[in-house]
RNA sequence: UGGGCUAUCGCCAAGCGGUAAGGCACAGCACUUUGACUGCUGCAUUCGUUGGUUCAAAUCCAACUAGCCCAG
């Protein structure tokens, strides 16, 4: 029988790495791919800051590669980037939203662009170092089961791939975890296996992003004010780009208790802020849906959400209220719901589909 | 111009003769493949100024300065 082929995205990390070397073990014709994505920054702080998916990937993706004796190749997706990701991070925040990069990342660049250029060169599958399972369940759907890791799952930000994707997707790291996964680079001897996780969002190594869209769009985000619900005038916001809603520091405003960004109004250029306890509220809405284990959602389901990544999830009841919105209605009152970010329904340890938040 | 009140960290604010609480803000670190949240640590050798009383004053007294309030 012929071995199926599999390209494997390798961002020159321990994960995607032993990723590799897992499907090679498992009989697979292996082949090593590093995106070109982003190549503005300099390898120096590329390399302190181990993005995930920066260039200077490229020298330990091919020294592991070289290892592991699998062929490898660097493919060019800055322009899919630029569009999908670049683009849609700036204009989302010049809209008051906040957005999740890496989301739209795996969605439509290593998912899309990715997969279509392997399955062009005659791969069956792409791969990644994700630490999630792909599965299929009985009602003939794939979908995505949770981390043997709880700590370490990245299910959140792979909600939105679609049922052809994940027909074509492997990711292998999901059944360790990442002490196993450590000490599997270090028994094979990967010059990468004491690497430090990546973080941060790649394309902005310094973190500040906030002066990456002024650079972005080439003008100054006007300032405005910080109102009250009521609207009475606190201060003065540096630009609605600076801010996310639930963000606390970097207000500069001290009423004598905590203050949080609670809206962003893009249309009167303010930003809303107020006490912790009006940060909390038990609904939220959300379009853009995709859904993983099942087609849809006819009745109400009670579900466990997670409303952004690392939050622990809380259970609510969905409802469809549209063609593309859904409500989510909470137990227990949730902190700061951000248009943009996305919702990630659970059914045990499945992914059930997710959106992106509109708002309360 | 009389009379009264108040002046303590960027903001608010304890302190009432025994050697500067706390909250907010801010900074750093940790956490984190998004933005955030959160946690930890730091943050007035000094109490409007100048004198005085006292073993000892932010705390008592005096003058000065500034602000607030009432009367004109």
């Amino acid at each position: 029988m012929k071995k199926k082929k599999v390209v494997v995205g390798m961002s020159g990390g321990v994960d995607s790495s032993v990723a590799a070397y897992l499907l090679k073990e498992q009989g697979y014709d292996v082949i090593g791919v590093t995106m070109q994505i982003w190549q503005e920054e300099e390898q120096s702080i590329q390399e302190e800051n181990g993005g995930c998916c920066g260039l200077s990937a490229v020298d330990d993706a091919r020294k592991v590669a070289h290892i592991l004796d699998i062929p490898y190749y660097v493919m060019n997706f800055r322009e899919e980037f630029r569009t999908q990701v670049i683009d849609y991070f700036t204009e989302e925040y010049m809209r008051g939203k906040t957005p999740n990069p890496c989301i739209a990342c795996n969605r439509y660049v290593k998912w899309e662009a990715l997969l279509k250029r392997s399955l062009e060169i005659g791969a069956d599958y792409i791969a990644t170092g994700h630490y999630a399972r792909v599965v299929k369940l009985e009602n003939g759907r794939y979908t995505l089961q949770c981390s043997a890791t709880p700590e370490k799952d990245q299910t959140y930000a792979l909600y939105n791939l679609t049922q052809e994707q994940l027909a074509h997707t492997l990711m292998p790291v999901g059944d360790y975890t990442k002490d196993q996964i450590r000490e599997i680079a270090n028994t094979i001897q990967l010059p990468i296996a004491n690497k430090p996780d990546s973080q941060d969002i790649c394309f902005v190594p310094d973190g500040d992003y906030a002066s990456f869209i002024e650079k972005e769009i080439s003008e100054q985000i006007p300032k405005g004010n910080f109102i009250t619900s009521d609207g009475e005038i606190l201060g003065e916001h540096e630009g609605i780009t600076h801010y996310t809603v639930g963000q606390r520091r970097g207000l500069g405003l001290s009423l004598g208790y905590p203050t949080f960004v609670l809206k962003i109004l893009p249309e009167t250029n303010e930003v809303v802020i107020g006490g912790m306890k009006e940060s909390l509220t038990y609904t939220l809405h959300a379009n853009q849906l995709n859904f993983m284990s099942v087609e849809d959602i006819k009745e109400e389901v009670l579900v466990l959400a997670k409303i952004r990544y690392n939050h622990k999830g809380a259970w609510c009841t969905i409802k469809k209220t549209g063609k593309d919105e859904i409500l989510c209605t909470f137990e227990e009152q949730q902190r700061a719901v951000t248009p943009g970010q996305a919702v990630v329904f659970y059914d045990g340890e499945h992914v059930l589909g997710g959106g992106t938040i509109i708002g309360e």
